[in-house]
DNA sequence: AATGATCCCAACCGCCCAGGG
DNA sequence: TCCCTGGGCGGTTGGGATCAT
């Protein structure tokens, strides 16, 4: 017999691809009732036609209620920067230390756009394997497109698509500020400030989008029509979360929501919506 | 407007690890 | 000690969206 586990469902009898809204809110829904005590099971019970991990990975990057839901914000790029530096690419340890945040989504912000910043400027000379110039007033920076380096000081450091990419709908300055503080780089020698110009605070010049004060629709996001409220579905599922005890039965990786608690829409209405919801897709 | 290139991210895959029998 | 299992992690990819020509 193959040592090793075995395959964790029958590939030919699941459904792969992206899900739909009918299976999200089937698991939404038995995980609220239920919890997660056993992924491999789960499908089944919850009467979804994929695989256990499948499942899990799909509550945990997408459905979980305290998933952060929006761009990065420069802070929490540059705590990517300065953690993956002295932690490689360990994406779930860097992304404890960033509330909200899945190992998944970060791995995905480095691959795609952090890391080839940092290529580009090794490319340049201008990066000495992420050790600062020695006078490191003068900074470098990478435009994603272009692949030009420009100085901090000049304007237009970013390309627009780039900037609007680094504003999140949650972005708080103040708050992400409290989240670098609580980060410990251990590296030897370590200093990326440089790369963000960064003494004490990220340079915001950086990164013109956060005093442009830009906010961004969530992409990505589920759409399902809220009849003339523009009640958001994830706010909603928040408000449907019982209370911070209850949702840490649920899911054992809460670390706590610090998303903002959507305010005007009673708990008696959301709880209307869902049962609506559920009995227009035959879940109860 | 059409087409190709590039970006982005959700999801899959396979391996590793810890725990239990 | 060995084997099995579930959970978790990191690498990779498919394909839609966006941009450039």
């Amino acid at each position: 017999m193959r040592k090793g586990r075995a395959a964790c469902c029958d590939k030919g009898k699941v459904k792969k691809g992206p899900w739909s809204c009918e299976e999200d809110l089937r698991l939404i829904s038995f995980i609220q009732k239920h919890g997660h005590p056993n992924w491999r099971s789960l499908p089944k019970q919850a009467g979804l036609l994929r695989c256990g991990k499948s499942c899990r990975l799909r509550w945990i990057n997408y459905l979980r209620p305290d998933v952060k839901r929006g761009n990065f914000t420069p802070e929490e790029e540059y705590t990517i920067v300065k953690l993956h530096h002295s932690l490689g690419n360990k994406w779930s340890k860097i992304a404890s230390h960033l509330p909200g945040r899945t190992d998944n989504e970060i791995k995905n912000i480095w691959n795609t756009r952090l890391k080839k910043r940092f290529k580009n400027a090794e490319l340049d000379g201008c990066a000495n394997s992420f050790s600062p110039p020695s006078s490191s007033t003068s900074v470098v920076s990478h435009t994603a497109n272009e692949g030009e380096f420009k100085n901090v000081n000049d304007d237009n450091m970013i390309t627009e698509k780039e900037a609007s990419k680094s504003c999140s709908p949650t972005s708080s300055y103040a708050s992400n500020l409290s989240n670098l503080s609580q980060v410990e780089i251990s590296g030897p020698n370590v200093d990326m400030d440089w790369i963000f110009q960064l003494n004490e605070e990220p340079n915001l010049e950086y990164f013109p989008c956060i005093t442009a004060g830009k906010v961004h629709d969530n992409e990505g996001m589920i759409e399902i029509p809220l009849e003339g409220s523009g009640i958001d579905f994830w706010d909603m599922l928040d408000i449907m979360s019982p209370s911070p005890n209850s949702e840490s039965k649920l899911d054992n990786h809460s670390e706590g929501s610090d998303q903002p608690v959507c305010q005007g829409i009673s708990e008696f209405e959301c709880q209307n919506w869902m049962r609506y919801f559920e009995n227009e897709l035959g879940l109860k």
